[in-house]
DNA sequence: AGGTCGGCCTGGCAGC
DNA sequence: TGCTGCCAGGCCGACC
């Protein structure tokens, strides 16, 4: 077997959707899907298995691409599979006497044309897949949903500038929002942050042209080392403790709560932001006066 | 209209 | 020990 993409650790977010891209995108491009098999009908509602079905049958696979989070498939005529794994989906590329109904939590099988199969698989059935007929009902979808692609050079300083002038919402929250900023998901929210050492809390708007250049690096930076860490760990994936000591490794505060910042030895706090559990050091981010009054703390009632 | 929040979903685990 | 219930969070839709 195969093994493309894990979910192990942390949610699939753009590092971890790109590594999947690169690795299944050989094995399927060029290939025609025999056969879309959906076989949890959550995956796609409303729409129903067999119109997917109809739609992708017997058509060949033009390209496999991504767009923040979102794994496109093309095929031929402007057909387009959209697939998101959310929280915990993962993909496998496996051959036909390794696949089995019998496997636990598959969702959708996609049948190629040369035996080998692609299997979705999602314990927390929060996955997604959609089909999109013609390329502006693609651009449109995506249009609606995601903003700026941050590993392109269209995610500059200006850019990122324009999108932070007046914004009152937090900066981890605005780096959440897909719509302005596309594949950023919590962890790499965290990493960022902590890097260009701005707090989670601050309001997106009140950050300085320098705070925004570095934090514009910062995302960049981060995203880039976790598709590095991610292409290390892929090869050993079915060694468990191997994929978890590298890909943990490279977090600096996300989910090291209680251990010491690796710049300045605070304590790591975890806070809430945005509904989410978030990871910040607050000697080299310091919590802006306005969130001071604010619930210092989150899920943890243990601070250091 | 921009921002916030609950719902979706289930494995894992804290707490009784 | 075994059960209950809460937590994790990307995205969407309801709400203010």
């Amino acid at each position: 077997m195969t093994p493309v993409g894990s979910t192990l650790l942390g949610v699939p977010e753009l590092p971890e959707v790109e590594t999947v891209r690169t690795q299944l995108a050989p094995a399927v491009e060029g290939r025609t899907v025999e056969a879309l098999e959906v076989r949890d009908p959550l995956w796609c509602s409303p729409a129903a298995p067999a119109e997917l079905a109809a739609a992708v049958n017997g058509r060949r696979v033009e390209r496999l691409a991504r767009r923040g989070k979102y794994l496109i498939w093309t095929l031929r005529e402007e057909v387009h599979l959209v697939m998101h794994l959310r929280m915990t989906g993962n993909l496998l590329l496996v051959d036909a006497d390794e696949d089995s109904d019998e496997r636990s939590y598959l969702r959708v099988r996609v049948r190629l044309d040369d035996g080998r199969r692609v299997l979705f698989v999602d314990p927390r059935r929060f996955g997604t897949g959609i089909v999109l007929l013609g390329d502006a009902a693609l651009a449109d979808y995506l249009a609606a949903r995601l903003g700026i692609e941050p590993l392109t050079p269209e995610f500059s300083v200006d850019a990122l500038r324009a999108l932070a002038k007046g914004r009152r919402t937090p900066i981890k929250a605005f780096l959440l929002d897909q719509r302005r900023i596309a594949g950023v998901g919590n962890i790499y929210a965290d990493e960022a942050l902590f890097r260009a050492r701005i707090h989670p809390f601050r309001e997106t708007g009140t950050l300085k042209p320098r705070q925004l250049a570095a934090l514009r690096d910062a995302v960049v930076e981060s995203l880039a080392l976790g598709i590095d860490s991610r292409g290390a760990t892929i090869d050993d994936f079915r060694d468990i403790d191997g994929a978890r000591g590298s890909f943990q490794d490279a977090f600096l505060v996300h989910r090291r709560e209680g251990e010491p910042c690796p710049v300045c030895g605070r304590t790591i706090r975890k806070l809430r932001a945005a509904g989410r559990g978030t990871y910040v050091c607050e000697r080299c981010q310091p919590r802006p006066r306005a969130a001071r009054r604010a619930a210092p703390s989150g899920t943890s009632s243990k601070v250091a």
